[in-house]
DNA sequence: CCATAAACGAGACGGTACGTCATGTCTTCAA
DNA sequence: TTGAAGACATGACGTACCGTCTCGTTTATGG
């Protein structure tokens, strides 16, 4: 789910990037991250628990932002099949949201990319980027299909119905800093449908 | 709104607290939030920018974050009477938030008071404890009134419904960065009542 | 002998400079210009063996070199009384630096200072200028009333006979490396005696 | 006049060392030494600026000064041949010196030449080799010459001659960073003559 | 009407981190 | 095997901030 080696160069001469370091950095960062927040995150501090040069750290990735929603992302499952239900078709889009989110230091380190994305330019475009990829651009497919049959209404707008869906989900994160219980996602699914509902 | 003055102490020998300095130092915050965001905010510069001393600061702010959330929460007017209709009713609670990023540089301060809230404890606190004060508890009130008349569903949770009413707001604030038009505290307010509705 | 401070300024606000950080920052650089050499020389390591701010060495000094300079001047002891003897005269004005560079680490210290104010520009002003007050001032007092007894030629270049006189020193410190012997620098008086005599 | 190829290997398989390769880095080292001095010399730009890897440099040469020494040799002229009179005899042997400082970049490259010599163990031993070779050894020969026929004095120390010889070209070069105006080297030698002179 | 104590500006200080640059080693590819 | 290209761990560079700590000055009581 990491975004940063995608579009590999064919070949070059001399050495090639060491997937080691990349993945004891991503690591350290993911736990720097827990433990000391957005402000207080500190480059030399991955470098040193991950053994790794900064020099690396500055030439693989644009900011420390986007290194730390790289690290995030990396984190995130990939979405299940949803089968036929439409709520259980919406709630498969973002349940890998919150599986993450109930996981080890997820949570922590889920609301930390969000800071970073939310502070820093290259963080946000690479979160806003996935949000494209992942979920908005599912989401106008099912919806479309939805809304051709009947379930819901055409005129919905769609980054409304993204706002609707994940909001809750940051205010608990950033915000009230609470726990996401099982099913969270589900519930927004929901009421989403509800909000959109013909009748 | 301003919250770090209340409960004056009684006499004391000397000089007493210079609101020049304060009003002065607050508003330099809010600058200093609107150009370099939260992780580039800096102490150093808002004493510089404000004429004043950083022990001023450090002596009046448990916290940079705290000073930040402060100086947001003193842009945010007071909620407009809401008259009778249920959904003017919820709209009059948060449209506030809506109108200070709909103002000036409000929109960058919100976003920055909000990273504050969410990366520094004391800041947290002071943003939940207005939360609770301002939103929280009226909206308490108002829902159990409507559920009494079964406008909207007993059932409910007070803490779900603040999610579902300004997780869309931080979205739009912190995710997405997009100004906030007119009427969208309305349109949440809408979603509510739909999604608690009987019927 | 230290030149930094000269020049005081007559009172301000604030808090002043710290005797004890300067003092301690001063011996630190000695040991470890005795230690690296001048290439090798760190500032950091400077600042952690005196346990001292990096901010504070770059708020006095101008450059390393500089401070490299001030640290070895520190330690050169005042000329002594000449006596009548015309050789004995002008070595008392260079016994100083002889005495320096037979005292503890002072040969090692005195080898990199020159090398700081060979290679940087501040430290070779910082340098020149001691030169110019300590020994080429005084030196031309001397010259011209050796020339009005008819000691010496009265068509010496001023300059010139600073080479000769300090010359062999710098070549026995930096090139050679090798100890200075007691009674070196009365030697290069009466040589220089030697070359200007009237004969 | 280059001394770290001399004793060539007999004969492997592979490429030879490229000989186009070490004038370019020698050259591209000059560059660096007159424009970056000793402290601020970096291998990285003078790989860059010579279009060579910084492996050959490390494969061909023990350390940075020993290549800055190397450099400055190669730019080092042989001594004219002398000629009768003691004097002119004493000055070919210092006059290449003169002569390097005195053309293009000559001065600084000689001065960071020294520099690195009495900063650097390799450097210095390097420096201390071509001096006993090409100045030493001569002036020992001509100088027991001059004794025999009691031109000078028998009770000379060799290496105090020296000191007078060089010492105030190193005061020149890097004490005052001056230009060496040409008879420089003359002078000396006529004041060591007059210093060591039978009369 | 002082005197005393707190507030304030200014800013030095010991630290930590920043983002960049250099060192010396290593790896990959071409010749 | 040489050499260009350049990634890598290490560590220093010079700057910026943090939070604490003097300094002198100003200002409001309380003796």
């Amino acid at each position: 789910m990491s975004t940063t080696t995608e579009g590999t160069k064919p070949s070059r001469k001399g050495p090639t990037r060491s997937e080691a370091s990349k993945a004891a950095i991503l690591e350290a960062t993911r736990v720097e991250m827990a433990e000391t927040g957005w402000r207080g995150f500190s480059v030399d501090s991955v470098a040193k628990r991950a053994s790794a040069s900064k020099q690396t750290i500055y030439r693989w990735w644009p900011s420390i932002g986007a290194m730390c929603v790289d690290a995030a992302l990396a984190l995130i499952p990939d979405s299940p099949d949803g089968g036929r239900d439409p709520q259980e078709r919406i709630t498969a889009l973002i349940v890998p949201l919150e599986a993450t989110a109930r996981t080890g230091n997820g949570h922590a380190v889920l609301r930390v990319a969000l800071l970073a994305a939310a502070d820093d330019k290259d963080a946000g475009d690479l979160w806003r980027a996935w949000i494209g990829r992942d979920i908005r651009q599912p989401l106008r497919m099912l919806l479309a299909e939805l809304a051709g049959k009947r379930v819901i209404r055409r005129d919905f707008d769609l980054d409304e119905v993204i706002e609707l869906l994940l909001g809750p989900l940051w205010h608990r994160l950033m915000i009230m800093r609470a726990p996401v219980r099982e099913g969270f996602c589900a519930e927004q699914a929901g009421n989403c449908l509800r909000v959109y509902a013909t009748f």
